[in-house]
RNA sequence: GGCGCCGUACCCAAGUGGUAAGGGAGAGGUCUGCAAAACCUUUAUGCGGUGGUUCGAAUCCACUCGGCGCCUCCA
């Protein structure tokens, strides 16, 4: 089975098919850096960062881009809305930059930690005035925005596809009920491509027009297409902003260059709580600074690679515990699958398991849009597998045994970025613990030969507050560390 | 008001026409000095409700109840 992914443009699932072969150039609305993110940022990126991965492992070259939205735009469509970064700059007593900057910062430091792989390009808002301008300046040639009072804006009713994407109708909407119309726009749908600042904005720019700023939208067109050409394969983002910011990109990308600029549309659901979505206008994210604190990066993504990126994941504490002990489990397999290859014989004694079923299966699952939940079941009953083997304590050869191990590598490790690279069959830190470890196990074990339960137990309890448990195994005791 | 989505066991969550994945929690068992882990078994004749289409529906259609998203910045 080939890639399939759901369109959102579409409304259908389709056979992925780049516009170069094996090249694709893929375009995601990065965060506005005027806060610490949250448990839905973590979503949207881990989940197309799984997508990228996937790509990449399915033979394709990626080309990443996503954006940094560091220009202070406005709340609402007005002239008395504020700058969000203004605002946020105002309450720390810094430069909108200086904001911009350690939002940034901690952005990068939170999807590091989730295993996020970096995206090749994070061009930021402010360092593409240029060709932003540029863009408007077209737009304007070929009379598809207008000029009011300093201000340009787009004129929706020139863009005759306006509405393909969020399916909406101009008719249709009702107009003006949430947004003031402005004097200076011909239709309340027009928006804003440039705008004029006012005295108290401190992010300007000089344009052709007036000392000013650009539009929310502008900024995705002019970045995405500098670094992936006018035309590219996929375009990612929240659900959230289908409509207006994707619907406006398509506008003025498609009115500027008079080609197609997306081929597929791709958005990622909400993480909500409660049954509500978590946002910032609501006040009711987590941060994943806070979030950490509880819970294992790692566990994080991987409770949000349980459910689907097209799904709501609602969040409770339980839900995520419960995503722990999962992922407790299965990272044990793999510990001790680690530590019987270290012991195991030269050789290559089979082991029955049909490794090409489980990558297969695997794969099926992330042929069909990304089912990373499917994708961790197919991972779930690979390691019941390995257990049973285990279990066995049947004399596997080693290399037979790395053959299995090679799987984690490639699919958990490669693919959905969890259960990490190398796994130390105990979680050793450090050689000169792990003997130490080693030496106060073997004391146990001739304590244990005379009987001494109550001198053993107290070893076992003891350990475990400092977060070592002891397992007496039929192969003998086995420590590892919890967190 | 317009556009759209969702409702699957105690919790999270796959499944879009062929007879209910997976994880957590719970129960019983094997093993064990005990514990933990592991392993085996078990937990929805049922997929919000009511009709309909079909040999067959959680899946399609209609109606209905409940929840949510977008239309203002938001991943």
């Amino acid at each position: 089975m080939a890639l399939h992914l759901y369109n959102t443009l579409s409304k259908k699932r389709e056979l992925f098919q780049p516009l170069r072969d094996k090249e694709v150039g893929m375009y995601v609305c990065g965060p506005t850096v005027y806060g610490h993110s949250h448990l839905g940022h973590a979503k949207s990126y881990v989940s197309f960062d799984v997508i990228v991965r996937y790509l990449r492992y399915s033979g394709y070259r990626v080309r990443y881009v996503q954006n940094i939205t560091d220009v202070g735009h406005l709340l609402g469509d007005t002239d008395d809305g504020e700058d969000r970064l203004v605002k946020q700059s105002k309450a720390e007593q810094k430069h909108p930059m200086e904001v911009a900057d350690e939002y940034t910062r901690s952005y990068f430091e939170d999807m590091d930690a989730l295993g996020v792989l970096r995206p090749d390009i994070s061009p930021r808002a402010t360092g593409h005035i240029t060709e932003q301008i540029e863009i408007i300046k077209t737009l304007l040639q070929k009379g598809l925005a207008y000029e009011g009072n300093g201000s340009v804006y787009f004129d929706v009713r020139k863009f005759h596809a306006y509405g393909k994407l969020s399916g909406r109708v101009l008719e249709e909407m009702e107009s003006g009920k949430r947004v003031e119309i402005k004097s200076e726009k011909r239709n309340p749908e027009d928006f804003a491509l440039w705008k004029k600042a006012t005295p108290e904005h401190v992010m300007r720019w000089p344009s052709p027009w007036s000392v000013g700023f650009p539009g929310w939208h502008i900024e995705c067109s002019a970045m995405s297409m500098k670094y992936l050409g006018e035309g590219f394969d996929i375009h990612g983002g929240g659900l959230e902003n289908q409509f207006p910011h994707h619907e406006c990109e398509i506008a003025q990308s498609e009115g500027a260059t008079g080609k197609p600029f997306v081929k597929y549309w791709l958005h990622n659901n909400m993480v909500t709580v409660d049954g509500q979505k978590m946002g910032k206008s609501l006040g009711n994210f987590t941060t994943l600074k806070d979030a950490f604190k509880r819970w294992e990066p790692e566990v994080v993504r991987f409770f949000i690679l349980q459910s689907h990126y097209r799904s709501t994941l609602d969040f409770s504490n339980e839900a995520v515990d419960g995503a722990g002990r999962g992922l407790a489990r299965l990272r044990q397999t793999f510990q001790q699958l680690a530590g019987r290859i270290q012991t195991a014989p030269e050789g290559n004694e089979p082991h029955t398991i049909s490794l090409d079923t489980y990558r297969s299966e695997f794969c099926k699952a992330m042929d069909d849009d990304f089912n990373t939940p499917q994708a961790i079941a197919v991972l779930f009953e690979l390691g019941k597998e390995i257990n049973g083997l285990i279990a066995s304590g049947k004399p596997f050869g080693r290399g037979s045994l790395q053959e299995i191990d090679e799987v984690r590598k490639e699919l958990a490790s490669g693919v959905l970025g969890i259960l990490e690279e190398t796994i130390a069959p105990q979680s050793l830190n450090g050689t000169s613990e792990a003997d130490l470890l080693g030496l106060i196990v073997e004391i146990r074990k001739d304590i244990r030969a005379q009987k001494l339960w109550g001198i053993s137990d107290k070893i076992r309890d003891g350990l475990q507050k400092l977060g070592i448990v002891i397992e007496d195994t039929k192969e003998g005791a086995q420590w590892k560390k919890v967190t």
